[in-house]
DNA sequence: TCTTTATGGTGAG
DNA sequence: TCACCCTAAAGAT
């Protein structure tokens, strides 16, 4: 399930058993992709890097291999002639001498050149990582203040990979809630304070987000909610899926609202209109 | 078995 | 803003 933390974790454990080493074999499943097996096959792998919500491995015969989870692909990695036990389409298989990297369920996939790589659609549109080391809150401060985003609804803003890259329908509640910011508010009416304050809310959050496995709640929040028993589907977050439970911070009851065809959580109390 | 939802994205108007 | 694409799983019937 793919925003750009868990892409980017999904990328690392693909690196661990592909960076450096000789695919051996090869296998599309899509007739369309039929051709690029024999293609890529006994070529060694540079690295598998994670862009925006893609992952993209680097071949040493020029040659990359693009894929894009959307809302359903998932990499699996075994050792090699294992599979996992699951009900799903299987899509690009990747064998070295000791593992299989599996891609199930996924369609966007795509071989490209070094020319394809450099004008794809969707990696050229992608604004700065918000997972990148060296991306620091200054630089989110300075893209919300510039002309382009600044007029727009944050809820907009942050659904737009050009905006800042990586971030997804949950950490887009997850990060407004930390910063105190209603989603419909717009960067050019806000104070030094708030734009800094939710520059850093973007790099925390999708950063702890990255470390912890998908949970967004302080990391003291997080242990005392799982210490009372709380199942991780219910503890991770602060507003993203509780809709009516009460507010961590003020008891408020969360509320649930659809802005950009997409469900956005917050607390009303603690994100104010204005 | 049908319908809806989902941590995503594109293109037309 | 909306219709639509994609696939899997949950929910409704």
């Amino acid at each position: 399930m793919p925003e750009g933390p868990e892409i980017w974790r999904a990328a690392a454990r693909l690196g661990e058993v592909l960076d450096d080493r000789v695919v051996e074999a090869v296998e599309f499943t899509q007739p369309r992709l039929h051709n690029y097996g024999p293609v890529l096959s006994g070529s060694r792998v540079r690295r598998v890097e994670a862009r925006g919500k893609a992952v993209v491995t680097h071949f040493d015969n020029g040659l990359y291999l693009y894929s894009h989870n959307q809302l359903y692909g998932r990499w699996y990695v075994r050792k090699r002639g294992q599979l996992p036990a699951t009900a799903r389409t299987l899509r690009a298989a990747l064998h070295t001498a000791a593992h299989s990297a599996l891609l199930y369920s996924a369609s966007d996939i795509e071989v490209l050149d070094e020319a394809g790589l450099a004008h794809h659609s969707y990696l050229a549109r992608l604004g700065p990582e918000a997972l990148a080391q060296n991306v620091h809150w200054r630089d989110i401060a300075a893209r919300l203040r510039d002309p382009a985003f600044a007029g727009r609804r944050l809820s907009s803003l942050y659904l737009d990979q050009h905006f800042v890259a990586g971030i997804g329908n949950y950490l887009r509640s997850e990060i407004l809630f930390d910063a105190g910011l209603h989603p419909a508010r717009r960067p050019r009416d806000l104070g030094r304070g708030d734009l800094g304050a939710l520059a850093r809310s973007t790099l925390v959050i999708t950063r702890r987000s990255l470390r912890t496995g998908g949970v967004t709640n302080p990391d003291a929040r997080a242990s005392k909610l799982k210490r009372q028993g709380l199942s991780y589907g219910a503890y991770r977050h602060a507003v993203f899926a509780r809709a009516g439970e009460p507010c961590y911070a003020c008891d408020t009851a969360i509320r649930r609202e659809t802005m950009g065809s997409r469900r956005i959580y917050l607390c009303p109390t603690c994100q104010p209109e204005a």
